[in-house]
DNA sequence: TTAATTAAATCAAACGTTTGCACAATTATT
DNA sequence: AATAATTGTGCAAACGTTTGATTTAATTAA
C-alpha cells in the first residue's frame, strides 16, 4: 500500500490506466488524511492558473454587479476563479491594474474600460501573452479584440416607438455625453423613429447632459418645462434622469403618463417601485455577463492561430409600465 | 552577461547583496524582453497564493456590492488578488464553493453565510488548514471566528428615539424573521427606546415579515391602516418596506412626515433621490468591507499559534431626510 | 604582499505536481 | 509453454522560482 506519486497522481484525476481498486484505495486514504493536490504545482506544471480577471468601474453599481454575477455564474462552472479589480473610472488605476492582471498570470480578462480612458493600447500587451480579453458596456474602438454589448440604436428607437404609440407628438429626449459611443447611439435611434412617423426632430426637445445624474435630469426637465410647447413623451437614456423628469412634471401638476409619457433606460432595480413604476429599456446586464464569460472561456480552450475578434450584440427588453402605458397597444 | 537564475530572481527582488549596475541591468533586461516572473512558481517555492476567497448571497445586492468593493481597496493595496463566488443563498452551493476554496488554496476568506445556512460546520475545515476566516453581516454563532457587524441594537434604538423626539407617540416597527440575529436585535432596540421615553410596547404597532419585501411592507402597512389608533411613525428594518409604507400612507391621504414619520433601515442608493426622500440607517458596508479585509489580512500575516477570534462591532449613521424630518431637533 | 574582510554571484536542493516512457504483472492468443 | 496483448505501476525529468550554503571576486587591513 505504498503508492508512487504518480500513481496517487493518475488516481486524483480518473487515469483510464489506474485499476479500479487502488483508485478508490486512494480515493479514501486522501479522503481520511484530508489530502488535496497542491493546485499551485499543479498549475505550475500545467502552465495554467484557471483565473480570470474583471476589471470594473465599480463594483457597487448596480449594473456592473449584475455583470459580473453573470460572470461568476458561468466562470464557476467551468472551473475558472474570477478575480476582481475596480477602476473607481481612473486611467491610473486601470494601467496598474493590467499589470498586476499580467503578473498574476490570469488566463483571460473582462474588462470595461473607465471614463478617464480614451486610448486603450495598455491592454494591447495581453495580446503579447496570448490572453484573450472581452470588452463589455464601454469597448474599446481602437482594439481589435471581442465584445459583448447591446444594440442601443435599436433599443431607443423602440423605446421611442413606443412613445409614439402611446399617442405622444412631442417627444423629448434626455441624452447623455456624446463623445460617449452608446449615448449617440441612442440620441441616434431617438431621431430615427421620430423620423419614421415622420414627427420633427426640435433641437429644443434634446438636452444633453454631462453624467446623466438626478440633478441634471432635474435640470433638462425644468428647461421643459420653460418651453411654450412642452414634451408630451420623454425618453431619457438612463433611469436617474428619468426619475427626476417625472418628479418635476409631477410636481408642476402635469399627469403621468396621460400628459406625459416617461420612459428610461436600464431598468434599474428602483424602477418597478417607484410610483408610477417607471417603464425602462433592460439592458440585460446579467446575460452580458454571461455572455462576455462564454465568449472568454472559449477563446481560452482554444489557444490556437492567435485569437479571432468577435463582437456580440445583445437584444434589450422593452419594461412597459404607468410610467408610459396610457393604455394603447404597442 | 550571462548570469544565473537565482542572481536574476535576486535582482528582481531588490536583495542587497546584488550589485547596483547589475541590479540596472538585469531590470532593463526584463523590461526589454517583457520578462515577467512566473508568479506560479514564485507562489509555489514559497508556498503562498496571495489570493482570498469572498462568499457571497448574491453580487448584485447593493450591500453586498459595497462590502466587496470595500474588501477590493484594501486587498488590492496589500497585494493580494479577490476571488468572489456566489451562494445564491444556497447552502448547497456555499458547501460546494467552501471546498473549492480549499482547493485553490485561498490564503484567507470573507464570508457572509447563505440563507439556508443554519449549521455552518462546513467553515471549520478551513482552520484544519489554517487558512482565517472573517464572516459579516450574517455570522456564524457556533463557530469561533472573527465578525464583523454593526450594532443592530443600537442603530435601531437611534432610529426609534429620532422619531420619539420628532413628536411621535404611536410608533410601528416592520421587522424581519426572528430566526436571523439582526432582526431580533432590531426589534429589540426599537423596544427599548419606546421604554426609555415611557411609551407602551403595542404588540399591533408590530408586523414580523418573512423577508421585507416591498410587497410585505404594503400588506404590512395597510394593516396599520386598519387599526383604529394609527401609527404617527414607523420604523422599517430595511428600506424596501419603510418605501412601500410611505406609498401606501400617502396613498390613503397621509402626509410624510407630517401625519407619519418614517426611517428605513440600510441607505439605499434610492432612499436619497425618492420623493418624499427616506432617512434611513447607514449600515457602513463599505467601510464593513474594508474592516473584514483588514481583519483578515491581518491574521494572514501573523501565522503564529492559533487562529485568536475577533468581533468588530461598527457604528452606524442615522441620515435623516424628509420623510422623518419634521424639522424639530434631534 | 598576504591575510582577513566584505561584497557579489553561483550552486543546488526544494516546492508538489504531471506525464512520456519503461517496466512488471496479468491475461489472452497461438 | 511461449508469445503477444493488455493492464497497472513506477521512474525521472520537467515546470520556474526561492534560498541557504558556498564559491569567487573585490576590497581593506596588517
Amino acid at each position: 500500500m505504498n503508492l508512487s506519486v504518480s500513481t496517487i497522481s493518475r488516481a486524483m484525476h480518473d487515469h483510464p490506466s489506474i485499476g479500479k481498486k487502488t483508485k478508490q484505495e486512494i480515493r479514501q486514504m486522501a479522503k481520511k488524511l484530508g489530502y488535496y493536490p497542491n493546485s499551485v504545482a499543479s498549475n505550475l506544471r500545467r502552465n495554467r492558473t484557471f483565473s480570470i480577471g474583471i476589471i470594473v468601474p465599480r463594483v457597487d453599481v448596480h449594473f456592473h454587479s449584475l455583470v459580473i454575477s453573470g460572470i461568476e455564474e458561468v466562470a464557476y462552472q467551468a472551473g475558472y476563479s474570477v478575480s476582481i479589480y475596480q477602476t473607481r473610472d481612473s486611467l491610473k488605476r486601470e494601467v496598474a491594474i493590467v499589470e498586476t492582471l499580467q503578473k498574476n498570470m490570469v488566463e483571460g480578462v473582462i474588462a470595461c474600460l473607465a471614463l478617464e480612458t480614451e486610448q486603450s493600447g495598455h491592454f494591447a500587451s495581453f495580446g503579447d501573452f496570448n490572453v484573450p480579453v472581452v470588452f463589455y458596456d464601454r469597448v474599446s474602438d481602437e482594439l481589435d479584440v471581442n465584445k459583448v454589448v447591446i444594440d442601443d440604436f435599436e433599443s431607443a428607437f423602440n423605446a421611442t416607438e413606443h412613445l409614439v404609440k402611446q399617442g405622444c407628438k412631442r417627444i423629448a429626449h434626455i441624452s447623455g455625453k456624446q463623445t460617449t459611443g452608446i449615448f449617440k447611439s441612442r440620441l441616434a435611434g431617438y431621431k430615427a423613429a421620430l423620423q419614421k412617423y415622420d414627427l420633427p426632430v426640435d433641437e429644443r426637445l434634446i438636452v444633453y447632459t454631462n453624467d446623466l445624474s438626478y440633478d441634471e435630469g432635474k435640470d433638462a426637465a425644468n428647461d421643459f418645462l420653460k418651453l411654450k410647447e412642452r414634451p408630451d413623451g420623454i425618453f431619457c437614456a438612463n433611469d436617474y434622469t428619468a426619475i427626476s423628469a417625472i418628479q418635476v412634471f409631477m410636481k408642476a401638476g402635469y399627469k403621468i403618463p396621460e400628459d406625459v409619457a416617461v420612459i428610461g433606460f436600464s431598468n434599474y432595480p428602483i424602477s418597478r417601485i417607484l410610483e408610477p413604476a417607471l417603464s425602462s429599456v433592460d439592458d440585460r446586464a446579467f446575460l452580458m455577463g454571461k455572455t462576455a464569460a462564454k465568449l472568454l472561456i472559449r477563446q481560452i480552450a482554444e489557444e490556437d492561430t492567435g485569437i479571432a475578434s468577435e463582437t456580440i450584440v445583445l437584444k434589450t427588453d422593452l419594461i412597459i409600465r404607468d410610467s408610459s402605458d396610457r393604455g394603447k397597444q404597442g
